[in-house]
DNA sequence: ACCTTCTAGTTGACGCGTCATCTAACTAGC
DNA sequence: GCTAGTTAGATGACGCGTCAACTAGAAGGT
């Protein structure tokens, strides 16, 4: 925890350290924010969201667990959960596979429909408020550049 | 949910859709590996690493409560609930407050020490290796600095 | 047909975070 | 001192996410 320890990796230089935490700063208020507006706007998690934006972005309004999951990339068990719950609030609905004995369509409800269509120009509207009305279009683009770039080495640096 | 909805408010342009994909997808992608990453090299939570910073940060490695919740900015709520369950393990232990019988600290454990000092490297080079190594120093510095200030922005936003 | 193996999805336990509520102790005004 | 209001912190309920089983159906070999 001591920047002049001798020996130690190396930590980060007081320049690198500002950025560092203004960027991890920004995650953490940024994530707090939209998650509170979602909520207060559409009664919505974030997790919620994204699910109904999923299944909105298919015409027939449902899809398999498997695919969705993978499609947002989650685990099949938190979906599995999340489904559950949504299910509960008539947000969405399961429905049996008859291809597949073993699988599962969930399929977005009229109400969903209704509530995502509610929420979504809310939630771009603070999205704009929030971040691109905080940059030029450039730096928007140049923001979009570098995330794609350390996902990237994320995703090239394999755990 | 349609680009094309005449009165809607607007969505975003693909370029910018593309942006705030790659930026939304970092976010995921890093807190999901940087979590793992301490988890598995240290046992440690990002949330139990960062109050063990957080105390490291103070000499007498001791804070109270209050102070402690302002300093990473949690609710005080999740900062007790956390504290119980760091005592459980011996991270931290909890003091009283002879100055305020209602105020309490929370403390470091040598052995909350010692997990957080071989930790800590190991953090560091997650970052150097993660985020550090995909872009060049000017780059960083650009990333830092968009962050700040869309980070502003949202704090000029009052909810 | 039978038996393994794989795949789809579920479930339960547990740690986490939020919200609302509660208790105890400090502070101010009288 | 007493009382009202405030502040520090704890707690219980509940939704969420992960992990590790578990169930049931599909596939493929014999």
């Amino acid at each position: 925890m001591n920047d002049t320890d001798p020996g130690a990796v190396p930590w980060l230089s007081a320049d690198e350290q500002r950025s560092w935490r203004a960027f991890v700063r920004l995650h953490m208020k940024l994530t707090a924010r939209m998650a509170a507006d979602l909520q207060a706007h559409s009664g919505l998690s974030s997790s919620d969201f994204e699910v109904l934006v999923a299944l909105t972005d298919v015409p027939e309004g449902r899809v398999r667990f498997q695919d969705l999951a993978k499609g947002i990339d989650w685990e099949q068990s938190r979906l599995s959960h999340q489904i559950r719950r949504m299910a509960k609030r008539d947000l969405v609905a399961r429905e049996e596979c008859e291809e597949d004995g073993r699988g599962a369509y969930v399929a977005i409800s009229a109400h969903g429909r209704a509530v995502i269509e509610a929420a979504a120009p809310k939630h771009v509207a603070t999205v704009r408020r929030l971040v691109l009305d905080a940059l030029t279009p450039e730096e928007f683009a140049e923001l979009g550049r570098l995330s794609a770039k350390v996902t990237d080495q994320i995703e090239r640096t394999r755990p």
